[in-house]
DNA sequence: GTCTATAAACCGATAGAC
DNA sequence: GTCTATCGGTTTATAGAC
């Protein structure tokens, strides 16, 4: 938060970023306390000093600064689409956005830990994911409707068509991210989803 | 496979259930092989005659029990909808019965575990849910070529098409079953679902 | 705040009797 | 095949010096 930190507060990001890589990677019970204060190269007693419940909160620390804020800044500009080939480009830009967001390591961390480790979370703590895509959802149907290319559609359409889309975002999305463990975005991808948009437009 | 099964081979399989049951509740390396032997009523020595190389050939035992060939199993018929809202209703019935499978405690601790443990897993061993994913799809796209309601269409569209109602499908699946935890169908899923379906028919 | 040393419990795996 | 007993190593967490 403040700009002027001190050096006890980077101690305890240390902690906390490296414990978010380890967890990523390895799965948070197979990380253990040793490695993170090894890999941090701060002394065993130490971390108890900033995370006094152990090792869990150090979990729920992480999980609570999930990647929430900046997907929300997620922002569309459909209204000067006047040919649906505009739109889809603008889709397909929106998507590569999205896509970027994984790429910053802190979120793709945060997104995986979230999964994999949800027998350990509350439903709050599960929760900012779903709020994540509600309102990419909100976004898109906002954006949709301001389309000039979409103007003859009745408005009850735009929320569906939305969810749709999200959907065929979140599909390619988590097949990659957390099936194919696969981080790179291919040609290959981007052309499976430009037919689907192409045919739900 | 067999049908007379001898007693040990009953130990093998209660200890097999045990685990998958454990695995996916409480997660892989939060299991451990006592809660298991105790769980299952076998003896500390008993895991490693049936599974010499110990904890993690249990895993691998399970993951290579996939749902794979139940859901392969799911048939859909389109070739009687001559309107649009026969069709919609086909597909909802088909998403029903796909929500079906994951009501199989098998089925559903082994997908859990799969996504869940996925970084124990080779890409091999993960790769028989895309091929779940893929074979509902080209199944979708057979049926709605078969479909008298969508015979103006031409051939390119229903391969996209059947990856977005594939993908609709999936979040649902997804968003319910990883992220809310919830196992239970509600009248909430089935009317997000159905204008869905509408906007894109 | 940061360190070292260690407690107390538990882990996966094995040895060997029956 | 199934059991009991236990090994060697590791775990989270704490106590207490500085």
């Amino acid at each position: 938060m403040s700009k002027n930190e001190t050096k006890s507060d980077q101690h305890k990001e240390r902690i906390l970023n490296i414990s978010r890589e380890m967890f990523a990677q390895n799965g948070y019970e197979a990380t253990t306390t040793r490695m993170i204060n090894q890999a941090a190269g701060t002394a065993e007693g130490l971390m108890y000093y900033y995370f006094p419940h152990g090792k869990h909160e150090i979990l729920d620390t992480i999980v609570h600064q999930g990647i929430i804020n900046r997907v929300s800044e997620l922002q569309a500009e459909f209204s000067e689409c006047s040919t649906k080939t505009d739109l889809e480009e603008e889709l397909m830009l929106m998507f590569d956005n999205i896509w970027q967001v994984f790429q910053d390591e802190e979120n793709y961390q945060s997104f995986v830990i979230t999964i994999h480790e949800r027998t350990l979370l509350s439903n709050d703590q599960a929760d900012w994911l779903l709020q994540v895509l509600e309102g990419l959802v909100d976004e898109i149907a906002k954006q949709l409707k301001a389309a000039p290319v979409l103007q003859s559609r009745p408005d009850s359409q735009f929320g569906p068509l939305a969810r749709v889309i999200v959907s065929i975002f979140q599909k390619v999305i988590y097949d990659e991210l957390l099936i194919k463990n696969n981080r790179q975005l291919t040609q290959q991808m981007r052309d499976q989803i430009k037919p689907q948009l192409s045919v739900v437009l």
